[in-house]
DNA sequence: TCTCTCACTTC
DNA sequence: TGAAGTGAGAG
């Protein structure tokens, strides 16, 4: 049990997670060392705060060091990748005003979460969108009180294997049907003050999963960034789309900000618990699963042996399977019986599995997952804890404290599934091959950004990152649009933290994102969390003008006027995402911004960029770039330091284009080291110089395969300059926000 | 596998 | 009281 479960992962080693990470990371561990190198490196090694700094960067620097070396695991600790007086010396440029913050969050009903994760656990996916169950809830601390916090959460896939439930087992059944387009979703107390948030359990027991690849609860926001996070192409909604049989881990995302619309430009600080790993499905395969569902879940209560009516029912089909039946029993004495027979199938599972895992080839490893290895006995005993005890427990995780271990690293992975299987077999194949690794690395995960985020802040630049499309491989068609977009990431860095928000999640994280890379949208229903969006609109005027360029405010076009202008006045940087989506190249075509207004899927023109193709990604930087235009104005916020941020962000987008995408995670990392050069000379110079300069940094530090669309993209980008400039004269409210 | 309805529950 | 969340079960 010590093992993943508790502890949160790091940004950075969420990459672990990400099915495409492996095949990206590569290319773009290969592009930062030969292009950036020197500037990705120091960013790399910025030193976190104890452990969880080492996961992140650790998990970044892994990659890079892989492919350096040339061997798949070096055991190189991440801190002799890089001088840390450089990060340092960049950290002087940082702007300190700001009060620093050290968040940490801790999954609540984490034994719940545990006893789920033993047997593998599903997730229902109905059309009309189903809540997850246990709902994923997380306590904060070391909030700055008086600063304003967006809480957001995600979902991303854990792997790229589909599975199925054979012999009472997950196991791998091939290759993972196409991404659907991912989602964010913004708490709808946000923003609220740290002081706010961490009075209370935030719960994000709204959320809904579903399958409907037509699911209009997201609303779509064009978000001209290319935040890491968000990847360039994120959307918002109330409901997130999962692809039934498929692996998925949910995310936690603090970021200081008061209002939504600086998001692109913030610094994200993601958090993720190995333990609420899950498979989505659209009926439950194993039996312990639903048990515990019925046995946890109040709107279940009807199915419970001791309940009325329907109990009974299920009874008689309970004791048909005299296992399940014996088990219950147990659960109703209070015995471990039906832990531990579920572990003794749970470890059979685990070896069977191994062996299916293995057979299964597919790049991931991971999906083998380790098996945790988890007594049944634990098993058991957590099992029967009841919900609320999980509830109460809060959190042993914090996020920052665990190092991340290699959650990169595939092995990470398996972990987490590991866990899962214990329950069941399904994954038991992959626990058992990682193992070793994925239980560390899940484990560890716990700092995820925050640890970095401190760290971060210290050292202005470090992240940006960079992302690749990539992911073109992945990107479905169906769901294409996203795929496409793949965009580049890393971000995480960029955004706001500049000084140390990169950090923290950054690489890690922004790869994560990246890989999803969809298109952002707002979800009419986040926005109408509130205060987040209130000042959505005006502070949208400021990027659609950004990102479109001229536009002027966005506020008063509608949506598809909005992406119309936008993708006129920058060509560049909407396309991506539109591409995909509207083929246009232009993106034009794209949903207006509903974003902050009604319409549904609005792209951001900007935003999306995210294109798929390498290309695109030049393009993605481009948006970047405009972003970064942007922070100046943000620099209000906290963040606005980011301004550098952005820029590195950029860079590393230009930089490395294609492997953004693919790097996802690495990205990230990468993403931050990059970053941290141009943040530097983002902080110190003015916004739109250090941009530039980034800019021409990173093309110049791009591989050679990238240096054509770093042509294209600075091109791109220093029109958007320009443009920016020109918009940057305007006043921006949001800056005036900045917590 | 997935979709839909049902009876039951919580809020 | 009704809206909404549940798993079961049939199709």
């Amino acid at each position: 049990m010590s093992l993943s479960m508790r502890d949160p992962v790091i940004p950075g080693t969420s990459m672990a997670y990400h099915p495409f990470l492996p095949h990206r990371a590569p290319d773009f561990a290969m592009s930062a060392v030969l292009g950036h190198q020197p500037p990705f490196f120091p960013a790399l090694t910025l030193p976190p705060n104890g452990a969880a700094a080492l996961s992140l960067p650790g998990a970044l620097a892994k990659p890079i060091m892989d492919q350096l070396v040339g061997a798949a695991e070096t055991g190189i600790p991440f801190s002799s990748l890089g001088p840390q007086a450089h990060l340092r010396s960049l950290k002087t440029m940082e702007p300190e005003e700001e009060v620093e913050d050290d968040p940490k969050v801790h999954l609540e009903a984490k034994e719940l979460w545990d006893q789920f994760h033993k047997r593998g656990t599903e997730m229902v996916i109905t059309k009309s969108g189903r809540r997850m169950f246990p709902p994923f809830k997380v306590r904060c601390s070391g909030l700055d009180k008086k600063a304003k916090y967006i809480l957001l959460m995600d979902i991303i896939a854990a792997d790229d294997c589909r599975y199925k439930f054979h012999n009472s087992r997950w196991m791998v059944a091939g290759k993972a049907d196409p991404e659907m387009p991912k989602r964010m979703y913004i708490h709808p107390d946000s923003p609220a003050t740290g002081e706010q948030w961490m009075s209370k359990v935030v719960t994000f027991h709204k959320l809904k999963l579903t399958n409907n690849i037509s699911d209009k609860h997201g609303f779509t926001l064009a978000f001209p960034s290319d935040h890491a996070t968000w990847q360039g192409n994120y959307s918002f909604g109330t409901q997130t789309i999962l692809n039934s049989m498929h692996k998925y881990q949910p995310r936690f995302h603090i970021v200081r900000a008061n209002d939504i619309l600086k998001l692109p430009y913030s610094t994200f600080r993601t958090y993720l618990f190995p333990e609420t790993e899950f498979i989505a499905v659209t009926a439950y395969q194993n039996d312990k699963i639903t048990q515990l569902k019925i046995d946890n879940n109040p709107f279940a209560k009807g199915f419970r042996d001791t309940g009325n009516g329907r109990r009974e029912k299920r009874k008689q089909l309970t004791l048909q399977s005299m296992r399940v039946f014996d088990e219950r029993h147990k659960k109703e004495n209070g015995t471990s019986d039906e832990s531990s027979s579920e572990q003794a199938a749970f470890n059979s599972f685990a070896q069977s599995s191994s062996p299916a895992v293995s057979t299964v080839g597919t790049s991931n490893i991971k999906d083998l997952c380790p098996s945790e290895g988890e007594s049944d006995t634990e098993a058991e005993s957590k099992e029967e804890h009841g919900l609320e005890a999980c509830d109460t427990a809060k959190i042993s995780t914090t996020t920052s404290e665990e190092p991340c271990r290699d959650k990169g690293s595939p092995a990470a992975k398996a972990h987490l599934f590991a866990a899962e299987p214990s329950g069941r077999p399904r994954d038991s194949g992959r626990l058992d091959k990682a193992s070793p690794d994925s239980r560390h690395s899940p484990a560890t995960i716990s700092s995820s950004t925050r640890g970095l985020g401190a760290e971060e802040r210290r050292s202005p630049g470090r992240e940006s990152a960079v992302t690749a499309k990539a992911e073109e491989a992945r990107a479905l068609p169906s769901k294409e649009a996203f795929a496409p977009l793949t965009v580049q990431t890393d971000a995480a860095a960029h955004l706001g933290q500049g000084p140390l928000p990169g950090l923290g999640f950054a690489p890690g994280l922004a790869g994560q994102q990246f890989f999803n890379g969809h298109p952002l949208f707002l979800h009419p229903g986040q926005f109408a969390m509130g205060g987040a969006f209130s000042s959505m609109a005006a502070g949208m005027g400021p990027l659609l003008a950004t990102v479109s360029g001229a536009s002027t405010g966005v506020s008063g076009l509608d949506s598809s006027a909005m992406a119309s202008a936008a993708a006129g006045a920058s060509a560049a940087t909407l396309p991506f995402h539109l591409q995909q989506h509207v083929l246009a190249s232009q993106g034009l075509a794209m949903s207006p911004f509903g974003s902050l207004f009604p319409y549904p899927y609005t792209y951001m023109a900007a935003a999306a960029a995210a294109s798929s193709a390498a290309a695109s990604s030049s393009v993605h930087r481009h948006p970047f770039l405009n972003l970064n235009a942007m922070r100046p104005r943000l620099r209000y916020s906290p963040y606005s330091i980011p301004v550098p941020m952005p820029d590195s962000s950029s860079l590393l987008t230009t930089a490395l284009p294609s492997m953004a995408a693919a790097a996802g995670p690495l990205d990230g990392k990468a993403a931050t080291l990059a970053a941290s050069p141009a943040s530097v000379a983002v902080d110190s110079g003015s916004e739109l110089n250090s941009r530039s300069s980034t800019l021409s940094s990173s093309s110049v530090s791009l591989s050679p395969k990238l240096c054509g669309e770093k042509e294209s993209a600075t091109s791109e980008l220093q029109s958007i300059q320009r443009l920016v400039s020109g918009l940057e004269a305007k006043p921006d409210r949001s800056r005036s926000v900045s917590p």
